[in-house]
DNA sequence: GCGTTTATGATTGCTTTCGATCATATAACG
DNA sequence: CGTTATATGATCGAAAGCAATCATAAACGC
């Protein structure tokens, strides 16, 4: 028998955090912990699935990509398909023997993925990111640094003196931001704190690469971190000239599409 | 035909690194990556996952659960229930409002494990173990920061001068230790580098606590790290006699036994 | 070297999973 | 309130995965 659409997403939305949880489950499991027959638990992994906010596998499913960080669970949901290719465009960013800074966010995790995935040889990462670190901190290709610092859950970064202090004593060659907002005056974030630590990294760094999906344009807020004349780069699923039209001040040579 | 044994095993180790490049693979996948048929893909998962090397899933397989990082993945395995007894026992030292250090090591990992499922109130976290930073890093009661710096992947630990200085930095009330070895003279240790950072904090901390399970028992490496005298309590699952048979100079008070 | 051991690939029968189809009951909508 | 749309569970044939067996050829041990 039908059932009321709000309780299907429900469901929908607790299997796939079951699969974060457990980051494996049969089809039965599944089936038993949400109440309901196989076939329709296999319905629900097809469209999720198909979402690409699961990973089917025969006899269970594993969630799309680990999150194991719940203030970032949320937020790793929203353009994820963005996000993911906007990552694979920025990777061409990573050069070998290279100082590379990852910025906090589900952007820049995805860009930690892609390099896990397709690993740059020599490569030196410095990040306030646990989950990006996370990712890496398996590579033999990459020499991984931590910032250190106290970590604030909610905004999923280290911070603090400690923090500012690594800015200061390494060489940063490509620092990879994302942003909250981005419109014809600069970028964006909520947090004072997230922000004053990008502007001493981008103070700092030789060349500066934003990755932002085409959802925070036009969207600002609070505490402007940068203006356009700062960044080298920019790489987004808004193509070139709808940037242009809402006044994006950048060259189009800037700008990378994803 | 019969293959010489180091190809077996070479082969064996690459399939375990491929799944945590892949994060899951099909068998099918498998034996094409790995260029033999599927009956002997199948017959090395078997073997690795009886070794809890990896999962089997049907269909295929993935890296072994709740350890993500490949160096600690093999230490995780020796002594994993005893690791596990003296974590919950090392647990009670843990105090409401208190700072304390963890170091590196899967003990304190188990320990990291333990505070995430039994939270205590108000506790400060300090650590350079990457992997008990993302156990905690989702609790809202506990407040962790990181020491930062280079991460060695083949100890697993964070280190250098930003580590060394998030030490001098930060109060440490209970300090946590693991070690390689213990007998008569005092705690080991193989790496100078971890060395010199536990000294470090063992000079700081108004009390330290040691967490060694009985197989590292009369084993001692190239670096001592400190004498019996610094060391306020041991937790083992050694038994408090065996540890005086063996000539460890602790009181029985300082003993507590998982 | 020679005999033994054993890792491998092919095959076979069995089990599990999957996708499609269908009747049904209930939410959604006018 | 009546009609339509659709989510569900059951069923069934097809496909895939698996464990076991077996012959073989190469590595290992003496």
């Amino acid at each position: 028998m039908r059932v009321a659409a709000h309780v299907v997403e429900a469901r929908r939305e607790s299997l796939s955090r079951l699969l974060e949880r457990h980051r494996y489950l049969s089809v039965p499991e599944l089936a038993r912990q949400l109440g309901v027959s196989e076939p329709t638990a296999r319905r629900d992994l097809s469209v999720l699935a198909g979402q690409k906010r699961i990973t089917r596998t025969h006899g269970g499913a594993m969630p799309e990509i680990e999150v194991t960080f719940a203030s970032l669970r949320e937020r790793a949901r929203v353009a994820r398909q963005a996000k993911a290719r906007i990552a694979r465009r920025a990777h061409g960013f990573l050069e070998a023997g290279s100082c590379c800074y990852l910025d906090a966010g589900t952007t820049m995790l995805a860009l930690a993925l892609q390099l896990r995935a397709h690993p740059v040889h020599g490569i030196t990462v410095l990040t306030n990111n646990l989950a990006a670190a996370n990712a890496l901190s398996g590579s033999d290709q990459v020499d991984l640094r931590l910032t250190g610092g106290r970590w604030l859950s909610r905004q999923a970064f280290l911070f603090g003196p400690e923090a500012s202090r690594a800015i200061d004593l390494w060489d940063i060659d490509t620092a990879f931001f994302s942003a909250e907002g981005m419109d014809a005056e600069g970028l964006w974030n909520t947090q004072p704190e997230v922000v004053e630590m990008q502007r001493k990294v981008i103070a700092k760094a030789r060349r500066v690469v934003f990755c932002i999906d085409s959802g925070k344009l036009g969207h600002s807020t609070p505490n402007r971190l940068t203006t356009w004349d700062k960044v080298q780069h920019l790489v987004s699923d808004a193509s070139p000239s709808l940037l242009a039209s809402r006044g994006i001040p950048l060259r189009r040579q800037a700008i990378l599409s994803a």
